[in-house]
DNA sequence: GTCTATAATAGGATAGAC
DNA sequence: GTCTATCCTATTATAGAC
């Protein structure tokens, strides 16, 4: 029953090994598109073998989008904790989630794809429950980054719930975006130098919008 | 073997209602998660019927992609050519897609997955030729407009590639954003007063970012 | 923990009657 | 233009041997 290793004990999991063969699929072609029997090939399992790590399709679906979602609250919370003003703390928080994008390129697609399945991610099993549960968690902390700033004065007054909407369109959905996003750049979005570019253009389109100061 | 109906017919067509449920169910599940069987049980038809219409399933979803498009670049088309400043030109070409947008609940959706499906639209049939055109012209278009305001100094100078990015995430993604958008805004993205809050949210965005211009 | 075998269903697509 | 019938393959999931 000890699914659990040892901490010393350098080898992969078949469980895990199975999270990260679907995570790439999932975010290729999406939860329907994802055949478990491709899953099992990439693992190297026989298709028989994936029920005995999860219960069914959906519930591996969750574990994916769990998975990912705990990284990024994780990640948020170090970020968060570290202090700062709200300025500091929020580009801070925006560089980390960009990098964590950009070292997963899964990342990005799995997510905004979970958010277009109303239904499949709805039920109750305990990996769905988490997934809701890291979602509330981020989205509080960062809506609590803005009201304290709003607060204090360094960030502009506004509506959260939008604000929050606005900001992860502009940092996931670029991330997500692939082909779409490689032609309108001319290059690719996860290369080290559009990276960069990303991150500053972000700072910027914070720091001042788009419409120059002289057109106000 | 003419399809065309006379102008004073009130008929839809077929190959219209299957369009038009076809959206409804690639929005809601997206390319992989929809079953023609479904589609043809909506419209009132058999299976094979679609066949008639529609050669096959990549087919019949690169005309509904084709059409959203087609119907945002007409959108764009007659914003840009009423004329003004260019800042007058984006605000009033976002507020025309969002209007879009929110008069046709599935087609954030269904455009935003399509960009996640680098294989599903990737053929060389003319509805796919198409999509790519439409996507081509209106990317082109708001690029124009961008570099045109940057040069007249009524944009900030920015990088005109991530500034379409942005734009997209910020005026498509919060209406493809389903149950979690309606969590974060704790009520419907597509009720009136919201859409009007969303278009304001916009605006300032634009003009002054976010982070208050004592901090900078 | 992995396998083979199997069940039951749904998928896209075609042929041909009407 | 729509139908029925059919083909072949893939799907999720289970049972039970090893």
């Amino acid at each position: 029953m000890s699914t659990a290793l040892p901490i010393w004990n350098n080898e992969i999991s078949s469980r895990d090994r199975i999270l990260d063969a679907a995570e790439t699929l999932f975010a290729k072609r999406g939860y329907s598109g994802v055949g478990l029997r491709e899953v099992a090939e990439v693992v190297g399992l026989g298709k028989s073998s994936l029920f005995h790590h999860f219960k069914n399709k959906p519930q591996l679906y969750a574990a994916v989008c769990g998975r990912i979602l705990r990284r990024i609250e994780e990640s948020l919370m170090r970020t968060l904790a570290a202090g700062g003003t709200p300025v500091e703390r929020l580009e801070r928080w925006l560089d980390d989630l960009l990098s964590l994008l950009v070292d997963n390129p899964s990342y990005a697609r799995v997510l905004l794809r979970s958010l277009f399945e109303d239904d499949d991610l709805a039920g109750e099993m305990p990996e769905e429950v988490e997934v809701e549960r890291a979602i509330a968690s981020i989205m509080g902390s960062a809506g609590a980054l803005l009201r304290e700033g709003m607060g204090s004065g360094a960030f502009r007054p506004a509506n959260v719930p939008h604000t929050l909407l606005t900001l992860v369109g502009i940092t996931v959905f670029p991330f997500a975006s692939g082909d779409f996003g490689r032609e309108i750049l001319g290059g690719d979005v996860f290369a080290p130098a559009e990276v960069q570019r990303r991150k500053q253009e972000l700072r910027d389109f914070l720091r001042s919008g788009l419409i120059a100061r002289a057109e106000r």
